[in-house]
DNA sequence: AATTCAGTGTTCTATAATCGAACACTCAAT
DNA sequence: ATTGAGTGTTCGATTATAGAACACTGAATT
């Protein structure tokens, strides 16, 4: 077990911190920033700032256009790679088939603190697909099927050991009994979504889950083929 | 222009330069690592090696599983997530397009310095799919057709004043007169693809292509198919 | 049960990397 | 020509960092 229960410690690594910081910035910007303005933002000064870019600009992790604009880079991509990546070889083929079949988004998300973050997505073969999930898109872990399947793979004590400000969902305990998770509206409006928990490689608790917009299929029929599928994938990572 | 033309300078930003190794390493590392290895990979300390991973742990860049094992963390995906977002959007339909209508995977691919990074990919809907591409995955941008459709894209003049220690392969001018790239058995033996220059945003040469395993298909066709797919991208990025 | 062993996590001080100000430079726009 | 907004570089004082040594845990061994 991990002793220390807070983890809001002094961080060391001011660089490395700084680093992460201005790439999680460029993640969340809408569009190329200059120096100026990333420096401006990280709350640094523009040469501590220029010289931080740079060493990310050397590993590829972000790019700078003509104008001298900053942006994410392709080194982010092979660094991603790796992330759950027997993951990603086990789940394709039943996200696609899953998403065939349903005709609905179907995506893998892993809990990360207050968040779920979307791991593998596979739309519907039909193209202007209505509802499109992006990878590494997150949204809180307390809104969602798929938090809600998360949180039914533990039990109420587990889960408040394991993150005590976050509230355990009712909804959970009626999904472990039901063997699925069910939201309406939650994250987006008009949208529902329907999860099961999967394990995942690193023992991080997980969600296979589907989203659609008009519920056209029986829900159980549904969570019975998410499950089936979530039970292969297991097979598959051993 | 950038007058600094050598870039192999003396790279500052120790913490930083390091804490992006042992995210590189990672990602290369087929299973989980123990700090002991990770320290010794990337030949620091091992308290040095402690202090930045728990840093990386800290923005959910790497995770630990029970043994305390080090894997990559969904925080890269976040991060990646802003990656040429833009084409993203703009790609996928085009991709999910021209796998299904075509029956090969489709995805884009940019350049970066030596490789090509694949960004995007859409393997066809019949699962077990014969060639599957990995986002993130790389190979020298001097093997394969989304190499020569790169440097298709630029004359060789161009191309040596921004690479040259990269050889202008003869086959880009061909490409440049049929209007798209071909190539077998380069990368992968048995596989062979297609593919055509693409701008992105950030003005980094890319390529659309797809690989597939037997030719049952004219090329032409096929790369009439790409071209006008890439067509459509950009004009959808403006 | 005592003992190794491999590993994690913490503390400390000399050292070396970093900070941030000031400056030189480029290139549009006025 | 002149402003202005931006990039890129240099340099001394400061401070974060490196790396050794140590404490701790748990599993395998005798």
């Amino acid at each position: 077990m991990t002793p220390t229960a807070g983890s809001t410690q002094a961080s060391p690594s001011q660089t490395l911190s700084r680093g992460i910081r201005a790439l999680e910035i460029l993640a969340d910007a809408p569009e190329p920033l200059t120096i100026a303005e990333l420096a401006d933002a990280m709350g640094v000064h523009r040469s501590v700032a220029y010289r931080i870019l740079r060493t990310l600009e050397d590993h590829s992790l972000l790019i700078r256009d003509d104008g001298g604009r900053v942006q994410p880079g392709p080194g982010l991509a092979v660094l991603a790679r790796g992330v759950a990546r027997n993951l990603q070889t086990a789940a394709l083929p039943e996200l696609t088939q899953l998403a065939n079949a349903l005709d609905m988004s179907a995506f893998v998300a892993v809990w990360d603190r207050e968040d779920c973050v979307t791991l593998v997505t596979v739309d519907p073969r039909r193209t202007g697909a209505a509802v499109v999930q992006h990878p590494g898109s997150r949204h809180p872990v307390s809104a969602g099927a798929p938090g809600i399947a998360i949180q039914s793979a533990l039990s109420e004590r587990e889960w408040h050991s394991l993150a005590p400000s976050i509230p355990y969902r009712p909804e959970a305990a009626e999904a472990r009994r039901r063997g699925y998770a069910a939201s309406h509206d939650e994250v987006i409006p008009g949208v529902s979504s329907l999860a099961v928990p999967v394990t995942v490689p690193g023992g991080r608790p997980a969600a296979l889950a589907v989203v659609y917009v008009r519920d056209a299929q029986d829900p159980a029929e549904v969570a019975a083929a998410l499950a089936a599928s979530a039970a292969r994938i297991e097979a598959q990572l051993g």
